[in-house]
DNA sequence: GACACCGGTGCAATACTGTAACGAATGGCA
DNA sequence: TGCCATTCGTTACAGTATTGCACCGGTGTC
């Protein structure tokens, strides 16, 4: 089975149209900042541009270097700061097993639980909806009179492109 | 209801007998790492008596800093071999979202999957059993084709005792 | 216009988390 | 005795994240 006739990924194709995505990706940005009468800043724009384009979970120093060799040498609090902003408009998910950032291209509710696969060898990450996990979460929870305030259901592995490639 | 008489929480509690406990964990230790053909050395015995007499997940500069106060400095780099040598022998737990340790107090398989709930408030973690959880992850995965190596399921809030304790 | 306020950024310093590389001490065992 | 693996000490370093202060520019108010 070639590459390109593949069922539709959970990752994002290796070889897709970018372009488009990340136009896409940016009118969001620019939506739900204004929503919060923030701004999308060029700073915080750059930002997000080198995570989106990276298809992959970047750490903030990643960043850095990356925004660094494209022109003046940032501070990580700039950097942090930006992924904050990001962030609180999810338009950035972080990977908590792996200190690092990535792109959220799909228009969900900021808050939506969602399960991230994060594939150890081409440092993609995946989101799936995660109804039934979090349905499952919510009894565990309840059984332990727990009072969720925020979850982290994460899988790292082999993505299927990744495992064919050995 | 009175603080004694609750149902048996989740969480270890805050006025049990804890001498019993910690006895058994280390007769545990003694039996995994004698398993293991490793040895439960000083340090690492040292390491464990702090993690779990403290009931929390403690980060490893907590420990350093315990240890410390009641010994010769230690490197960080002791302390992160004592809590990998435990954490291989599945005494203790990491916590992801917060880079923090935390002892198991179950003698459940190593690699048995758990659900962890640790209270935002009093630092502690419970460990519950995740079967319908990770029955849900499994069907996620096997939708994305994607070959898991490692899963992280953790939930962060408040538990009843904080909770109560408002 | 003067003023305060808020969001955003720059800068310097520092704190927190984790690892690499080397070598010494120990103990089992051929 | 010599060899090997395990453990630990030491030093240095890499990677992750925050604090505190200053400054700038837009906005609303008096």
């Amino acid at each position: 089975m070639s590459r390109v006739s593949a069922p539709p990924s959970a990752f994002p194709a290796l070889d897709h149209n970018h372009g488009s995505c990340e136009t896409a990706l940016l009118d969001r940005a620019a939506r739900l900042f204004e929503a919060k009468n923030l701004k999308l800043t060029d700073l915080r724009r750059r930002v997000l541009e080198e995570i989106a384009g990276s298809h992959q979970a970047l750490g903030a120093y990643d960043i850095l270097e990356r925004l660094s060799a494209k022109g003046p040498r940032l501070a990580p609090i700039s950097v942090y700061r930006a992924i904050e902003a990001l962030h609180g408009a999810g338009l950035v998910h972080r990977l908590e097993s792996r200190n690092a950032f990535f792109a959220c291209h799909a228009d969900h509710e900021p808050k939506r639980d969602q399960v991230f696969l994060a594939c150890e060898r081409c440092g993609r990450v995946a989101e799936m909806p995660g109804d039934q996990v979090f349905a499952a979460l919510g009894a565990v929870v309840e059984k332990a009179d727990f009072q969720v305030r925020r979850t982290v259901t994460e899988v790292a592995g082999l993505c299927a492109g990744c495992r064919a490639d050995y």
